[in-house]
DNA sequence: TCGATTATGACGATCGGTCTACATGTGGCA
DNA sequence: TGCCACATGTAGACCGATCGTCATAATCGA
């Protein structure tokens, strides 16, 4: 037997970069079994209702890791103005490592599928809630009432997602880096 | 004979459509051809790049209406706040309509294919410099130094896609409204 | 050793975008 | 006017890839 966590672990991994990159329709299956170097018929094991759930644990996977990050930042920095540049300076070193031809994955994925699929749109949904609550509490914990720390986090996810797009089209880090103006 | 005008313009109309509901990807050339009401061999006559043309006819057609509407509140309302409020308003109308289901369809279109197909990114980045033109405008009239107008209006532009995709998930206008707070 | 569970490669029905071969209508020439 | 060459418009068939299922093989527990 091949080994579980592995195999299945580099699935998701490969869906996830592929997803980012190519879009969630646009990749095969084929594509994620061959770049993953998982056994073709394995797939089905391990996700059995295909595609979907594979799409929903490369979000929920992306999502931890985007929350991580965003946690990493709001320990550093309690001032909101910092944790923003340095938000907006990560976003664009990903952007830039992948010559701005890969955007958030969570989003790409979301936009493709929300809301025809309910758990793909669930798990961005958690996805996106948990980036705000961090995003939130730096802006509570520097003094902001909690109600509008929340919709400033929102604010700020929003212009975050929308210059991710943006920066792919103009090939610029720039709209990204503008984000930390929000504060 | 068919009616050329008639028929070549159902097509950008019910791609642009389909695109903005479905995505670039997951819409097929025969859904199109079938809901257009055109004869089907005729798209390749109409359009002998194929999709990717019609992607590029689809981006370009969605980018002048929204710029039509953002003109049209921008003669409306010269206060900055204002024009930000109707601004948010109209695209949560759209929003609602769709029942949640449909967002930007120069975003969704382009997340899928930039930077991949060069002549949708440049309709899209066409499209996406108009609305920037016109936000702008609006913030240089009151008073905002031309180029601190362009990056506000790049920075709103930003928030509204990154909200019509969060506006999806949450099945809420909430994240649109909000946008308006950025004046 | 044997049964049960896990794992896998091959297969098939369907649909994808694209192209080629054929109607249809139009204008020039005798 | 009668006929033909041409551009325009169209339908169907093409090949490849799609996702999902199946019968079979490998491994583990008793």
């Amino acid at each position: 037997m091949g080994d579980v966590a592995t195999h299945k672990e580099n699935l998701v991994r490969t869906a996830m970069r592929l997803f980012r990159r190519q879009g969630y329709a646009s990749t095969g299956l084929q594509q994620i079994v061959a770049e993953s170097g998982a056994p073709k018929g394995s797939l089905y094991h391990y996700f059995p209702s295909g595609k979907e759930a594979l799409g929903e644990a490369a979000v929920t996977l992306a999502g931890g890791l985007v929350r991580e990050m965003l946690e990493a930042h709001a320990v550093k920095h309690a001032d909101p103005s910092a944790f923003l540049r340095a938000y907006a300076r990560t976003m664009a070193g990903w952007m830039a490592d992948s010559d701005f031809r890969s955007g958030c994955p969570v989003a790409t994925t979301l936009l493709e599928t929300a809301p025809a699929s309910p758990t793909i749109t669930a798990a961005g949904a958690q996805a996106i809630d948990g980036w705000i609550e961090v995003i939130g509490g730096v802006f509570e914990r520097a003094g902001v009432e909690p109600r509008e720390a929340r919709t400033k986090a929102q604010l700020v996810v929003a212009a975050m997602e929308g210059a991710l797009l943006l920066a792919r089209v103009r090939r610029s880090t720039r709209p990204i880096l503008d984000v930390a103006k929000l504060a």
